[in-house]
DNA sequence: TGCCAGGCGGGGT
DNA sequence: ACCCCGCATGGC
């Protein structure tokens, strides 16, 4: 099966370690949108594959805990974080930009990490319709919720349940507090499960393509697919445009608030960064209520604050909900 | 306390 | 091509 992950008890060996040399943020890129439960001082926990985490540290030093340690997870690794992607293309756009020139001071050197694409779909299907308090706050709980674990140097991981393990246990779905979209997030996991989501299948598409083949999934729509793209892709040429957006994005640029208006803007001021782009405005407004969002953005604070919590950089205050 | 939210699908026109 | 509603919970 392809999503099991190692059982409760049995403990990871250590394959690699070793440091990346690029010239890169890993401070930011580890501790961006990385639950309270992976993210310590100056080090997280990265989630490789089904069997395999990895240890990263600010500086970019890393060590691969496995089942079976094979040379592809330090490429895998690489990925992940983003090691040989070139975004420059991207921060040169944001630098003159009403919403992200502030995010393109502060943010040189960030990478958008990668995940696999059952966390993406998660992911997105608890931000529908939800403030980023109530997305990433169920997402803790699905985590703790399931309570699984991986362990590391006699450490326990948690880490997130299999789609396997949510349609075996649907009810400790419910309890997170995800409500309607939990249908799906099932359907999603069932989707995986027959095979009808080959990552290295969807990978091979073109980005219209593989929205196409996302949107076929029930409940997911434009906005789930391609924030799914974005996380578990790295394609960014197809902006995931919700409500949030298209206030920010008309009262910026000037637009009609419509989402089709919104959408065809984006994708011609960003080209293929226009879901990048999305994705950090996010970050860049603390994730905050659209309310609170557009004040920033007509009084100029458009740089994350580091007063405030929680945000997309540090969602702490999670784990100390219970 | 009530409202209503950073979607989606199914129903209408 | 639009508009409108219900959906289940959390957050204020």
């Amino acid at each position: 099966m392809q999503y099991l992950y190692t059982l409760l008890g049995e403990d990871m060996k250590q394959c690699f370690y070793g440091c990346f040399e690029a010239p890169i943020d890993f401070e930011k890129t580890i501790k961006v949108y990385n639950l309270c439960y992976w993210v310590e001082d100056s080090k997280a926990y990265i989630f490789l594959d089904p069997g395999s985490v990895a240890v990263v540290d600010s500086k970019g030093c890393y060590k691969i805990y496995s089942e079976n340690c094979s040379d592809e997870l330090v490429n895998r690794l690489r990925w992940i974080l983003g090691v040989d992607l070139d975004i420059s293309e991207f921060f040169a756009i944001a630098k003159q930009d009403p919403i992200l020139k502030g995010f393109a001071e502060e943010f040189v050197g960030w990478r958008p990490r990668a995940s696999d694409l059952w966390w993406a779909l998660l992911v997105a299907h608890c931000q529908r319709a939800a403030s980023f308090k109530q997305g990433w706050g169920a997402l803790h709980r699905i985590v703790y919720n399931y309570g699984l674990y991986v362990e590391i140097d006699g450490r326990k991981i948690p880490r997130p349940p299999s789609p396997e393990e949510v349609l075996r246990e649907p009810e400790k779905l419910l309890r997170s507090g995800v409500g309607f979209r939990a249908e799906g997030i099932l359907r999603s996991a069932e989707a995986i499960m027959n095979g009808l989501l080959d990552p290295a299948k969807l990978g091979s598409l073109p980005d219209d393509k593989l929205e196409e083949e996302l949107l076929k999934i029930p409940h997911v729509g434009s906005y789930v697919a391609r924030l799914v793209m974005i996380l578990a892709f790295r394609r960014y040429s197809l902006p995931p445009v919700d409500r949030w957006v298209v206030a920010l994005a008309s009262r910026a640029y000037g637009l009609e608030a419509k989402q089709s208006i919104v959408d065809s803007f984006l994708r011609r001021r960003w080209g293929r960064w226009a879901g990048l782009a999305v994705y950090a405005m996010t970050i860049a407004l603390d994730a905050e209520p659209l309310s609170r969002a557009l004040r920033r953005v007509e009084e100029g604070a458009i740089k994350p604050l580091a007063n405030l919590s929680p945000t997309p950089l540090n969602m702490k205050p999670f784990c100390e909900e219970r």
